[in-house]
DNA sequence: ACCTAATATCATGCTTTCCGATATATGCTG
DNA sequence: CAGCATATATCGGAAAGCATGATATTAGGT
């Protein structure tokens, strides 16, 4: 799963949300640093639901203008959960491995 | 960065390691879950090499057939330590929300 | 009347990965 | 010797997913 992908199933995993209110909520969680273009935010939601893992949870017309709010399934919740722990298990392999290199950096300086 | 260009940065950390020995090495430490395909190693190798992240080594021939070792660069090891950083954050916030939603299951009292 | 903000949609292109085919050299089998 | 398997590298096309920019709508402000 892409950074998108996860970061929007997370965005959704306190309550359902309508897309806008997707966009600001990755940027908070992420420290600002995701910022999703309503064009990406979008596909990306078409193609989870599609997946199953969020599915439309209501719409309210709100001012007039449609609000359509999406929430986690639960097999976006179990998929999610999966990715995390992936996630979390690719960072510790590598930061691991760092850590064993300190002092022997590649190959030049390092033993020969 | 995608998954597999964080594997291949993880897998070169150790020692420096031709293509096929990334394959194998990518596959143990990903738990049998990763298998890359050659096309698809050659093609990342290219791309990370031209970021700068890894470099080539040095070659050998060994019984006609051409070995080609890569290794990660000081830029590469940064940029792959600043990677395992925001997959380790990014896992964290999931599993957090995840752990606050037990009991309280998407919309209305669970899946209807 | 015009411009901006909030919200959703659509079309196009780019990046990256996937997959299959090809090439080379060695060694094994018949 | 002919043919096949293995290890290794390369190439081309297809598919997936994201980025970007344009468009539409309604309300509110100037």
């Amino acid at each position: 799963m892409t950074e998108p992908a996860f970061l929007i199933l997370t965005a959704l995993v306190d309550a359902p949300c309508h897309g806008y209110g997707i966009v600001r909520e990755v940027e908070q969680l992420s420290g600002g640093r995701v910022r999703l273009k309503v064009g990406t935010l979008y596909g990306v939601l078409d193609r989870l639901a599609g997946d199953g893992l969020v599915a439309l949870d209501r719409e309210e017309v709100q001012q007039g203008r449609l609000r359509r709010y999406y929430r986690l399934t639960d097999a976006g919740s179990r998929t999610l959960e999966a990715e995390a722990v992936r996630l979390a298990d690719n960072a510790r392999t590598a930061v691991d491995r760092l850590r064993a290199r300190r002092g022997r950096p590649s190959t030049a300086g390092g033993p020969a």
